[in-house]
RNA sequence: UCCGCGGUAGCUCAAUGGUAGAGCAUUCGGCUGUUAACCGAAGGGUUGUAAGUUCGAAUCUUACCCGCGGAGCCA
């Protein structure tokens, strides 16, 4: 039997542990800085703010210094009569860019953007910046894009990696509030799973050439009969020269993967999953939004249900509207863009030719000459941000369309097993991560909405 | 890969065969409420590269390099 003292013996090392991360904790709030977002909490009082020079305006004995802290941008005025000579002289030297911390009282200010202004009484420079080559003037896309480490540093840059934040968090969110579990595929795969696209090519050791996946969907049907309902978000890549405003040869892409979804199934998580994140979006991004002077009354629209159009109806809207257009083609950009207009909300086409269509899509039972697909447009002339199907399940029709496709049979063979032990429905699609932030932020190109981009002729910086 | 457009000051652009220009940025001066502030001054150029036509080429011709937009393909 134990003795108090032995007890309190062996409590000691716990006791000093919580003293230790009690004291922990306590630095780590004594180290908390300030930041824009949070100055209403602090109206009256005296603060220190740290970040960059996002502009500078001065008139005399007032200089103007707008401060960027990667939260918000706050004006901060320096009078001559309210700080030394040294500092003024310092508030008047600092460049565009130059990172400075600044002490002052906070006010609120009608005049000054963000509602809120600071008093400075003292400036001090953290690092200057020599001619910082991104002025707050025009820029062409080339010299931006070459400057592309520093153009983050822009206004509109800033809100529109904040909302492609926000839209990962609700990818993430809506997966994981609905029963999925993440399941990460390989990056390295040995063959193509459509066996169309381009792949990069890398030397694998001694087992001969490998490749950048293009799509984790294979590994995601693997994860779906383990798992129930799964997702896998994670970089792709396509090696294909493609040349356009919608086009990255390295993009996110959200594939979710149900067992015992059908078509129909399928198309009604994609339009409940886009109105999530465009409703999520609009709740905790709209600043960013109007930064980015979005029409923010399209995005309101975003609600279910979305109009849904089989491929046969889509050719008839063609053909009404005076188009050109050949039963059994896929549709070009400038035909999705007809059909997206007739509509305020994202489109589903479903059904499409199978010949069209990658091997792995289950044909439509009432039409064998159609495959259970679907994309979704996005509206607006934004194209197409999910392409999704019901896969074929059964055995032997599977091994009958990898052969068509002159696929090898062999790299297949894991993936006939999932039809071999427990085969059943499922269905899943890929939502491109870049080309619904382009969409929700209403901006031109993709390349604007990933950090660094790459494309076909650029892989920098 | 194909089609179209472009490359002039650090940046955005003008100059259509006859002395290379403006705005912004930079430096200096002025202004106590600016919002891409404003006003005045200064510095800043092998006109993408190479060859050709011409008394003379940023400008015309040819080739090449680089970029942008679009098509196909795709998310």
């Amino acid at each position: 039997m134990l003795s108090k003292n032995s007890i309190l013996i062996l409590l000691t090392p716990f006791l000093y542990l919580n003293f230790i991360n009690l004291s922990t904790i306590q630095n780590t709030q004594m180290t908390n800085n300030i930041y824009i977002n949070d100055l209403s909490k602090h109206v009256g009082e005296e603060v220190t703010l740290k970040g960059w020079i996002y502009n500078k305006r001065s008139s005399g004995k007032v200089k103007f210094l707008i401060l960027r802290d990667g939260t918000g941008y706050l004006q901060c005025i320096v009078f001559k009569g309210n700080v030394s000579p040294e500092v003024f002289e310092l508030a008047d030297s600092l460049a565009q860019e130059a990172s400075f911390e600044v002490t002052g009282t906070v006010k609120e200010e009608p005049r000054a953007v963000g509602g809120y202004e600071l008093d400075a009484t003292d400036v001090k420079l953290i690092s200057e910046s020599v001619d910082y080559p991104i002025t707050p003037k025009e820029h062409g896309i080339e010299f931006l894009i070459d400057h592309r480490h520093l153009w983050l540093r822009s206004k509109k840059q800033v809100a529109i990696m904040k909302i492609r934040h926000r839209i990962a968090k609700a990818i993430r969110d809506f997966f994981d509030e609905r029963g999925f579990t993440l399941f990460d595929p390989p990056i390295i795969t040995p063959n193509a799973s459509e066996g169309t696209s381009t792949l990069f090519e890398m030397e694998y050791f001694d087992l001969g050439k490998a490749y950048l996946t293009q799509s984790g969907q294979l590994y995601a049907e693997a994860g779906a009969l383990a798992l129930g309902k799964v997702y896998t978000f994670g970089p792709t890549f396509r090696a294909e020269k493609s040349k356009t405003r919608r086009h990255l040869t390295e993009f996110w892409m959200v594939e979710p993967e149900m067992a015992f979804y059908d078509l129909d199934d399928d198309m009604d998580l994609a339009e409940e999953f886009i109105e999530y994140i465009v409703q999520s979006v609009l709740k905790d991004r709209k600043a960013e939004l109007e930064i980015l002077e979005r029409d923010i009354s399209k995005l309101e629209n975003i609600k279910r249900p979305f109009p849904r159009v089989s491929y046969d109806e889509a050719v008839k809207i063609l053909h009404d509207n005076g188009i050109e257009f050949e039963w059994g083609n896929d549709l070009g950009a400038a035909d999705e863009t007809m059909i997206s207009s007739k509509f305020d909300k994202p489109v589903m086409v479903h059904r499409y030719p199978a010949e069209i269509k990658a091997f792995y899509m289950k044909r439509d039972p009432e039409n064998e000459k159609v495959a259970l697909a679907v994309d979704v447009l996005a509206p607006e002339g934004y194209g197409e941000i999910i392409g999704g199907s019901q896969r074929e399940d059964d055995y032997d029709t599977l091994v009958e369309r990898i052969k068509e496709h002159n696929l090898p049979l062999d790299f297949f063979k894991w993936y006939l097993d999932l039809r071999k032990y427990g085969s059943v429905p499922h269905s899943g699609f890929g939502l491109g991560l870049e080309r619904t932030v382009t969409w929700i932020c209403g901006i031109e190109h993709v390349r604007e909405t990933i950090p660094f981009p790459r494309m076909i002729y650029r892989n920098t910086p």
